[in-house]
DNA sequence: TCTTGAAACAGAATGATTACGATTTACATT
DNA sequence: AATGTAAATCGTAATCATTCTGTTTCAAGA
């Protein structure tokens, strides 16, 4: 997934394309790992003067909606990043830095849940920590 | 850890024993799971009416940090359950009435991810989708 | 019983997020 | 290029969970 593509998702999903739009996706593509929320819309505020809270988070879930952006959610923050466009994986999270690590496994395909008495739709693995760099500083 | 041994702790590490912590530590020690604060609350305003939200909130930070109660966090809710390390599980979530199952499996005992370059401290795994009655009524 | 420091109270403050009516804009169609 | 319309954005208020502050009440040791 690239900016490129999250276009034509938009488009092809009959939701509109503008400026704003355009400079969340190209922020978040450039960064590596999850990002606040509100981080996103401090770099906005930057350009939009009076950028409102509204279009930020309301543009975020909707790319979260559209498999655009991943969104994940610790200590009382929504998070968001670029889609993975490889195969199916879980990440380690670092929870001072944000970067993520790829886990090439995922439990599903090892746990039998399908007993009939609950229909799965989606699941999530996540594995919350530190990395080297931010264990070391701390 | 149940109610006794929580009363010891707590005059242990010289805190005091109230009726209001009483409550709080017989509630969860029912429950079956986390439980969000705002719950926790709720309870305690059926029996104390005009309760102050403080009161629950701090004191479940207490009991959290003396290791009385696990503390953990979803859905921009703090939620707490007694400590109990050989109950460790998951759970299946039901997207439409928020009914949950226990999943006996934890995928972390089979996963080795302690690589030296990412320092471990909490996962979340959880399943989603609809459980019988409201798969049957869709 | 008395004393003292912790617990609880009441309500305001905070921080993140969502909601809403009014206005502006993207873009397909004319 | 001009137009119509649904979507996007604006500006601000509301909400939700949680934390803080200053004062009063109370548990439990002396």
């Amino acid at each position: 997934m690239d900016v490129q593509m999250a276009i034509r998702t938009l488009k092809d999903n009959g939701y509109k394309y503008t400026d704003k739009r355009q400079e969340i996706l190209r922020f978040l593509d450039q960064q590596d790992g999850y990002i606040p929320a509100k981080q996103v819309l401090e770099f906005m505020q930057q350009q939009y003067h009076g950028l409102s809270f509204d279009t930020v988070y309301r543009n975020l879930s909707l790319f979260a909606d559209l498999g655009i952006l991943e969104a994940s959610e610790w200590e009382g923050e929504k998070r968001f990043r670029f889609s993975c466009e490889d195969d199916h994986h879980h990440h380690m999270i670092c929870l001072a830095c944000g970067k993520t690590k790829h886990i090439p496994v995922c439990p599903m395909e090892e746990l039998y849940v399908g007993d009939g008495e609950f229909k799965v739709t989606s699941h999530k693995f996540e594995i919350f920590g530190y990395c080297l760099p931010c264990h070391k500083s701390s």
